[in-house]
DNA sequence: GTCTATAACTTGATAGAC
DNA sequence: GTCTATCAAGTTATAGAC
């Protein structure tokens, strides 16, 4: 029997990801969890903690994974220099194999985490801030694998990529609706292999050379 | 003076940009817009009305505009098959007239619009729908400009950069966070070169041959 | 740790005077 | 078209029994 902790993190994750934070009660997640609702507040004391919990349940594991990985690539790369798809995938490994189980939080996770992304205030309440280590170490791995790249011109890449991943992992719904059904779930490791070709091909982007004056028509 | 209907759409577009739309209450919404709150459900019936004519006061002319820029713009190609370039500029030249001026919504449209789409059900009861005739025309026009993907393959490629062209227009804070003040809010023609750049060369990628068992690491 | 009961407040929406 | 007054329901959070 899973314990009532646990029931509340997981009627809770799948709650914030089909309806938002704030159009979630915890009234509803405690009638989905077949808990009493005084049982939240003992565990998390409040709502917004309740949040913070059910996304660092999965995001600290995740997270470490990745440093290992880049650990790892890194070793095993000639001058310590991987490339730019192996840094990808290092940093999407752990995602995928989110998505792919859900006894990680599945889609549902990476749809709670789009949606926060999304609304940027919450995100930086209460995720933001574990990412930021991260974001050291890709950054500098990124940056020898696409010397030619300004600093600059790397962290709007980099914006861009986030956004492509984000849509990517959030779910196919809108895709197949779009598409006519024509793009279905398939097997996760295809949309991965489908991201990371259109990433890296955005990410090693001839630098436009920009006109002076504002676009030139 | 500015009439009371008017008034209200200034502050809900506002508030539910920056707050969400379930987390913006009416009558938050009607005491930055000064109005009373019986004049809300008077001019718009319920909430949910309010959010749509929010976002089809702007997006009804934009897309409007996006239509025209496509016939201009495969009239004066030659074959009447402009490039991928040249399409992607007549869909987001709105975009960026959106940006650039606050009296067509500004960034704080674009943030409600990143907003509604990562929210999906909401996205689809309010504006979905407008965008679809969108998808028709600009749809085929970069199947002529990209003739060497397969149906699925361009439909992939078109999720991916609905993602990153929503990150890109969304607005800059996080970026700026993360780059540590490095890239701000310059000219958003800059932004738009910078985006399409990536998108283009993404669009463009090699198709992936894709291992038959998965990832072969 | 789990429950009931309830406090204190906010929500969207409407009726009806002017 | 604009207002006040009010409804019925739902909100987070807590006190205190078991």
């Amino acid at each position: 029997m899973i314990s009532t902790r646990e029931r509340i993190l997981d009627a809770a994750e799948k709650m914030f990801a089909d309806q938002g934070y704030s159009a979630t009660s915890v009234r509803k997640i405690i009638s989905k969890a077949r808990v009493n609702l005084a049982a939240v507040h003992y565990h998390f004391h409040s709502k917004e903690e309740l949040l913070e919990a059910v996304i660092l349940r999965r995001a600290i594991p995740a997270n470490q994974e990745r440093l290992e990985l880049l650990d790892a690539c890194e070793a095993a790369a000639p001058g310590g220099n991987p490339g730019l798809e192996e840094i990808l995938r290092a940093f999407l490994a752990p995602s995928l194999r989110v998505v792919r189980d859900p006894a990680l939080g599945g889609v549902v996770f990476m749809r709670l985490i789009a949606r926060l992304q999304a609304e940027g205030d919450l995100w930086q309440k209460t995720v933001g801030g574990h990412f930021l280590p991260l974001l050291d170490r890709y950054g500098s791995a990124l940056r020898r694998a696409l010397p030619e790249l300004s600093q600059e011109e790397l962290f709007w890449r980099v914006h861009f990529a986030i956004g492509a991943t984000t849509q990517a992992l959030r779910g196919t719904e809108t895709l197949e609706l779009f598409s006519g059904g024509l793009c279905r779930p398939t097997d996760p490791n295809l949309i991965l292999d489908r991201l990371i070709g259109f990433v890296s091909a955005g990410m090693r982007a001839p630098v436009a050379v920009h006109s002076l004056s504002g676009g030139t028509k």
